[in-house]
DNA sequence: AAATATAATGCAAACGTTTGCATTTAATGA
DNA sequence: TCATTAAATGCAAACGTTTGCATTATATTT
């Protein structure tokens, strides 16, 4: 058996509270006794048990994560374990511990409401993609704390999400591409109806408008996915629009089809057209050419988010605004007009 | 304040103690009573508090996980991330759940220790990179079970791990390029010291000599990495070697750069080259040509290396042996010599 | 020196379960 | 009908902490 507290008061010849008092340092004890306990302590190797004390005191300084590795697209789980570093470290900085679940189908919400009314967790985080009303509405009756990871878009969250600025990243993909250049941009979306796909879009339009560009037909290309239609939408593109000379792609797969398809029709990759895409894959650095991408600190966002819910739980007051982590641009060589 | 097992006892008429049996089926309980109980649950909303119940019987019915999100590079995480969804599926299956610690330089090991010492998991899940003589014995010590990932080079761990069959790799990357129509492989390694590429080493030179092939000077071509030093090697290979009509690449951006320097050469794949990586990255079905690799069911290797350790927990004892998971051909273009 | 304030520690209940043992109730056997 | 057994339930301790209140020892004030 461990060594607990009874251990050490009978040890030292004191009753467990005070040992008690001097872990939590919660009363005044004479230097002498503080000694003598932190000496037993040392000796008989002196570890709490969290259970108890979380019994008591009803924390358990743990909180929830729910990852959604099953129904997203696998690259997107390259960022999301940098996100959970974030959140574990930040976690674990402030002696806390991270319990993870992983979103499935029909079970999610259930599971979720496991952990929080077995009180196994202080507070939870959870993408947008594994919410529903009735959950949280479960935690708002509960006041139990938790964050959103991405802009949900119903409106029973008010407040408690943390996400990309997809918006200021198709400003910025345009503001890029005019730095280097490059005058008639057109933006490839798949169409997925995806909230960041279309903040993205929007954040595309107002750059334009603000810089004044008037393309002469629909600066979006719609459908881009899979790579025969890409195939069709870039040769329609060129024929139609041969005053084109920069893609915005909203996604990798995407940029890759994009590249590799211009380089069949001999359109040179950064002088003739330039290629940009959303979110900087790990590989984008090695095709040919290395790919500009508009990228976000997914560990920043992390950090963000489990400060985010420690804030809620600490001081047990839900935020009033959510929060946008900016994006920022991974210049690399398919965007070097020069 | 949650009800409790005792707010649904005095609803009843009942002790707390008779509450308990039913909730465990723990004992013989006249149907009536039991209907009333369950109806009485149901009408409070009851959830167990597992903390209470944690104490006394002394699980947690939470595991453990370690993360190296850290220092492992960014492509092996998409490896992992199914993995972790593999382990949390059978941790859920059983009833339990999975909480996670980052390994970080220094603090892995007090991390795992105060989570083995404070009772707040009943077994844990480690990546050889974390694991140190110290803690192994601490582990031991303390009867705790634990499962390694990955092949640890030391022998302080005897069957209490998995990892993929990289010898078996090897080997079936041989074996491939040989019924594929190829004659003359050759590995590229780039000599970093880790076991896995010494085992993928073994199995190619193994499978070489099954096969009775005899190549005219060395078949392995050393420190391979970055892309001048292999445009280097390649430029070598190609006037000393010409006999040579295929590449294994023990890992991925080794294979990335191997395809565009091939191209620069004028060199095709698959017909004048076969290419074949280690680890089935996500974009390689989008390279030109879409990159053959051999791959590892990285969700199997998850759920045995789950299943192991509940087996320890379940069973109280260590297995003898370890786990190999197998290897196979994901084929692609870059070997289709025909 | 007595009275009072302060510092240090002890006592016991509480957190919500589980479980060995004791007790009651009902069923069975002679 | 009484003794015996089996079934159903109650009682209370235990798990290892924390904490409000009570008590003791020490220091300060008058």
């Amino acid at each position: 058996m461990a060594t607990t507290i009874k251990d050490i008061a009978k040890k030292v010849g004191v009753n467990p509270s005070t040992v008690s008092r001097v872990i939590n340092g919660t009363a005044a004890i004479s230097e002498e006794t503080k000694e003598k306990i932190m000496a037993a302590m040392k000796e008989l190797d002196y570890h709490p048990n969290i259970l108890a004390r979380s019994l008591v005191n009803g924390s358990t300084f743990t909180i929830g994560l729910v990852i959604d590795a099953g129904n997203s697209d696998a690259y997107a789980n390259t960022f999301f374990i940098q996100s959970i570093t974030a959140i574990e470290k930040v976690t674990q900085q402030l002696g806390y511990n991270l319990l993870i679940t992983n979103h499935t189908e029909r079970e999610t919400e259930n599971a979720v409401k496991n952990l929080v009314l077995e009180h196994k967790i202080d507070g939870i985080i959870l993408p947008v993609s594994s919410i529903t009303e009735d959950l949280v509405n479960l935690l708002n009756a509960n006041q139990f704390p938790f964050v959103v990871m991405g802009e949900p878009d119903q409106s029973y969250t008010e407040g408690n999400w943390v996400d990309m600025d997809n918006e200021g990243g198709g400003r910025l993909a345009v503001k890029h591409l005019l730095d280097s250049g490059y005058r008639h941009p057109v933006l490839f979306v798949e169409n997925k109806g995806t909230t960041f796909e279309q903040k993205r879009t929007l954040g595309f339009l107002k750059a334009l408008e603000e810089n004044r560009i008037f393309p002469s037909g629909n600066s979006i290309v719609e459908n881009c996915s899979g790579r025969d239609a890409i195939t069709l939408k870039i040769e329609k593109l060129l024929t139609d629009h041969p005053e084109t000379d920069s893609i915005i792609c909203t996604n990798n797969i995407m940029a890759y089809h994009v590249l590799q398809i211009l380089r069949q029709h001999r359109v040179s990759v950064p002088e003739e057209m330039g290629v940009i895409t959303f979110d900087n894959y790990p590989l984008a650095e090695y095709l040919d050419p290395p790919l500009t991408a508009v990228d976000i600190d997914t560990y920043l966002l992390g950090e963000q988010v489990a400060s985010t819910l420690f804030d809620m739980i600490k001081k047990k007051n839900r935020k009033e605004e959510a929060t946008l982590i900016e994006t920022k641009i991974i210049q690399r060589k398919s965007t070097e007009k020069r």
